[in-house]
DNA sequence: CGGCAGGTGCGGA
DNA sequence: TCCGCACCTGCC
């Protein structure tokens, strides 16, 4: 992870139980950290992680269906978690866009390779994210030789637009969801699909669902309604369905979402396969 | 080898 | 506001 300015490798370790979580933290870096900075680091993680998130109140209006209450005996404690910047997290939402899982991951691994900064801590290598001046700079052409395609121009404009300093993540964890979905959907490549990802991922809008991408449509259809994967119902009937859970339908979605792939890397849900394409 | 995949911007109705 | 269309690339 990159933090004003500072990569710094990181270590989680569940320290703790179900009913008295504690999460241990191991920092690497290349300088000495002041307790200030490491501070302002925790501050931001609890943030990213969710860490501070109670779900009693989503327990409560989502045991009252019984898909979700499995879900949440299977995932107690579970939330959506997130490790990127909201720079970050848009060159993810741009590279997974209108494309395959395996070409996505060929994208992020060529852009990590030219632009990232490798990161060689706790017997691992992992990279860290470029800045978005070091991509403002390149060419259009010089990104499109990485086989990004046309969404070397998204990547670009954002980039420009961060470089720029016209975005202000901080500044927009303060203001309603509302203007942070106007002013997400202002940057060049962001349509309702991304928009809708960083709301709730990024700015933690528990409620944010009113729009659902072929995929996630296939997958919730499938696993609320039983239908045939090929043969969705209508986009409208599910996001009808999760009206029920209020200012939770999001996190309620994201319960079905992780609970199905968690099964699926068990062994089940095997019709997930055919979707997936890796 | 055309169609399509975890969308989006754009022009025109 | 809604709709149809083009768009990089690689796999089926």
């Amino acid at each position: 992870l990159t933090w004003q300015g500072e990569a710094i490798g990181i270590r989680y370790e569940d320290a703790g139980t179900l009913w008295k979580p504690r999460v241990r933290l191991s920092l690497w870096s290349r300088k000495r950290l002041a307790r200030s900075f490491v501070s302002g680091l925790v501050e931001e993680l609890l943030y990213r992680r969710n860490m501070h998130l109670d779900l009693s109140e989503f327990y409560r209006i989502a045991r009252k269906d019984k898909a979700l209450a499995g879900c949440i005996d299977r995932l107690p404690g579970m939330r959506p978690s997130n490790r990127a910047s909201l720079y970050e997290y848009l060159m993810v939402a741009i590279v997974l866009q209108n494309t395959s899982v395996k070409r996505s991951v060929q994208m992020m691994q060529r852009m990590f390779e030219t632009y990232g900064e490798t990161l060689v801590f706790d017997s691992r290598a992992l990279c860290a994210f470029w800045r978005p001046d070091r991509l403002d700079e390149v060419g259009e052409d010089e990104l499109r030789a990485l086989k990004v395609g046309y969404r070397a121009k998204s990547i670009k404009r954002v980039s420009e637009a961060f470089a720029r300093g016209v975005v202000d993540e901080a500044c927009m964890r303060q203001v309603p969801l509302e203007q942070v979905r106007r002013a997400v959907l202002d940057l060049y490549g962001v349509g309702p699909a991304s928009a809708g990802y960083i709301l709730f991922d990024v700015f933690h809008g528990l409620g944010e669902l009113d729009y659902l991408p072929p995929f996630e449509l296939k997958v919730l259809s499938a696993v609320v309604f039983g239908t045939e994967p090929s043969k969705p119902v209508a986009p409208d009937r599910l996001l009808t369905f999760f009206e029920r859970f209020g200012r939770f339908k999001m996190l309620a979605a994201h319960y079905l979402w992780e609970d199905v792939f968690w099964r699926r890397h068990e062994g089940e849900a095997a019709w997930l396969d055919a979707l997936i394409r890796l």
